[in-house]
RNA sequence: UGGGACGUAGGCAAGCGGUAAGCCACCGGGUUUUGGUCCCGGCAUGCGCAGGUUCGAAUCCUGCCGUCCCAGCCA
């Protein structure tokens, strides 16, 4: 290590969140032997959300950063609620985020016995019971905060009555809800955990893993701590609504005397405008208020991949947000912040115009085609460029042309001259109108020397645009996102209220008939046919569209520029597919091909002549200035 | 009215008795063939409130106030 890294390491030192200090503390003191173990111990009940991922990376991150390792577990501890769909997606989320447990994937079911064999323990210590009150009479007995519990008369029964009823449960003589083995600590504990909690209820019901070898299942506060321990687990970090139940933790450990590993808390992520509750996520799901977990509007880890999110913009929001034990709220621009901080770095500059409105470029022979050279990364000048056809129709966007501009408009208008980027300067003539008066096309002349998009004379235009060829274009669809809740907050929900009064109504905008150059369709055309598998080919596609002329160049300067540039964009944490490259649709944000999980990646829709069209999915948008000052001058 | 925790800028978050880091957002300006990126500057006489200790307090003490969590045979 470089004198330079050791001295950032001591700079950081100062910044270290309270977790990695207690780490430190315990390092000093050597209580774990300087020894790091941490684990990500997901219930598979429900799919992975950037809730999750803060934690992933706290746990993986930590380890890494001392040295240590981290497990996956899988806290299957209740059949009513966990299925195998779940721990498959778990398991593919946590990889795709960019981290490896190795040979050290475990389940919580897999300590069944022994946890089996530890309740044997308690009871013979006479440190716990089996209750044949009901449930009801169990929480009644409880009590609440304000007064103490009162003890359960099956409470003193001898050992050798608690083993053999705890063995009768074990062997199915009973029915679901009949007695329940509790512990034996403080029906009077101001916490209410601690009065005497619920180790094992009976549940006659087929476990993902274990079948039906059991009909007892352990309940968190006595399984999670024997899972640690089992694991050699120093560092036991969870969310902050398990403070209440660390002195449990604690107390069947020390009874056990077992291997004992620290609790430590944080605060759970909250964003903005969005929702992390697995109930609420669910209910959206199996309500059809959205199209599945992997829904590009959901906060699920694969709604974002969907979405065109990258595992590294998580992972570098994960760290950012810090890490403390205050309830907060984080921006969900901070989220799209680190998004788009990202995806300008990988990002495949193309153009596509999403609202077309023809430009008929007068002075331009009809019938020529000129073929421009596009940069496809300013940022990368690795990532090569492609060859873009230029000819006397094209399409722009509808937005960037008023009749009557505002102040600070400085796109095309009559009379305005503008660069159509990589191309010409062209001049703005006038309009063509239908019968009822709407812009059929927008008339222009060009500079012919101006080719290339810049002028000798130093003569400056304010406005650049983007620009695709009418005859070259690709037709394409693209799916615009916004929250999908209108409210900032959703925790502070008034009595009566419900989240699906915030439901967005605007949350998902399709887009037909978007203009490509055909270089995209040509590129993610192919992606989506080859991982489609034996889709159609799309040269069919772009031929269509562009002629031979554009597919054989278009072809061309794919091999050169995308395929090394695509290598980049895929990060090593996915797989090496086309179909994973980031673009930005020059102007407007950033975009990804759809890749639902089932239906074929491109989504392949087909138009009534069988024609595939090519679906793409908007990641983000660019920060757009220029929205911001047009709403000021509105309002 | 019991117990556990937490209050530093609009949102996160450092700070650990020596005079308020950083990031996002927001506001100015520069560069620019993306109104993108990038660069520069601004943004807490103040740390929930009130007392106290100290030469000195966001940091220590006391008392208030506010918010969150806990009464599943969920995790």
């Amino acid at each position: 290590m470089s004198e330079e890294n050791t001295e950032n390491k001591q700079a950081d030192r100062e910044q270290k969140d309270f977790i990695r200090q207690i780490i430190d503390r315990h390092n000093e003191s050597g209580r774990f032997g300087g020894r790091v173990h941490t684990r990500f111990p997901p219930e598979p009940n429900g799919y992975l959300h950037i809730g999750h991922a803060k934690s992933i990376v706290l746990n993986f991150t930590i380890a890494e950063d001392y040295g240590g390792k981290t497990n996956l577990r899988f806290d299957d501890t209740n059949p009513t609620k966990e299925e195998q769909e779940y721990v498959d997606s778990i398991i593919e989320d946590v990889h795709w985020l960019g981290f490896d447990w190795e040979d050290r994937l475990f389940f919580a079911s897999d300590y069944f016995e022994r946890m089996y064999e530890y309740a044997l323990q308690l009871i013979r210590q006479g440190d716990a019971y089996v209750d044949s009150q009901s449930a009801e009479e169990i929480s009644r007995n409880r009590r609440g905060p304000t007064e103490s519990g009162v003890v359960s008369p099956y409470r003193e029964r001898s050992v050798e009555e608690n083993l053999d009823l705890f063995k009768r449960m074990a062997a199915g003589e009973f029915a679901d809800g009949e007695c329940v083995l509790r512990a034996k600590i403080d029906m009077n504990s101001p916490n209410l955990n601690m009065r005497d909690p619920v180790m094992y209820r009976i549940l006659h019901k087929s476990h993902h893993r274990t079948g039906d070898t059991w009909c007892i299942y352990p309940m968190y506060d006595w399984a999670h701590g024997l899972e640690d321990s089992i694991e050699g687990i120093t560092h036991s970090i969870c969310t902050l609504e398990f403070e209440n139940h660390r002195p449990l933790y604690d107390w069947f450990l020390d009874r056990l005397g077992a291997y004992h590993p620290q609790q430590i808390e944080f605060a759970r992520l909250n964003l903005s405008y969005t929702v992390m509750s697995k109930r609420l996520l669910m209910q959206l799901v199996q309500e059809n208020y959205v199209d599945g977990w992997d829904d590009p509007r959901m906060p699920t880890i694969s709604g974002m991949r969907r979405r065109g999110y990258t595992p590294e913009a998580i992972r570098a929001f994960a760290e950012r947000v810090g890490v403390s034990k205050t309830n907060s709220m984080v921006a969900l621009a901070l989220l799209e912040h680190m998004l788009r901080e990202d995806l300008n770095k990988r990002a495949i500059r193309v153009m596509v115009v999403l609202d077309p409105v023809r430009l008929v470029i007068e002075n331009y022979p009809e019938g020529e085609v000129e073929w421009f050279e596009g940069e496809n990364n300013p940022e990368d000048p690795e990532a090569g460029g492609r060859k873009i056809p230029f000819s006397r129709e094209l399409y722009i966007e509808a937005a960037d042309f008023m009749e009557d501009p505002p102040k600070k408009f400085f796109r095309l208008a009559p009379g305005r001259e503008v660069r159509l980027k990589h191309a010409y300067y062209v001049t703005c003539t006038g309009v063509e109108r239908d019968a009822e008066g709407n812009i059929t096309e927008i008339r222009a002349t060009y500079d012919p020397a101006t080719r290339g998009g810049w002028s000798e004379d130093g003569r400056k235009v304010k406005g650049t645009l983007h620009w695709v060829s009418a005859a070259h274009a690709a037709d394409v669809q693209v799916n615009h996102y916004s929250t999908l809740f209108t409210r900032e907050d959703l925790s502070d929900l008034d009595e009566g209220e419900s989240f699906f009064d915030y439901l967005n109504p605007e949350s998902k905008t399709v887009l037909t008939g978007c203009k490509a150059e055909p270089w995209l369709a040509e590129t993610a055309g192919g992606a989506a046919g080859a991982e489609a598998g034996g889709a159609p080919s799309t040269g069919a596609e772009a031929g269509a569209a562009g002629g031979a002329e554009a597919q054989a160049v278009g072809a061309s300067s794919t091999g050169a520029g995308a395929g090394a540039a695509a290598r980049r964009g895929s990060s090593v944490y996915e797989s090496d597919s086309p179909a994973n490259i980031r673009y930005q649709f020059l102007r407007k944000g950033y975009y990804v091909l759809d890749q639902p999980v089932r239906g074929g990646i491109g989504s392949g829709r087909s138009d009534d002549k069988g024609k595939r069209t090519l679906v793409f999915n908007q990641t983000v948008t660019l920060r757009d200035t220029w929205a911001k000052i047009a709403k000021k001058q509105k309002g």
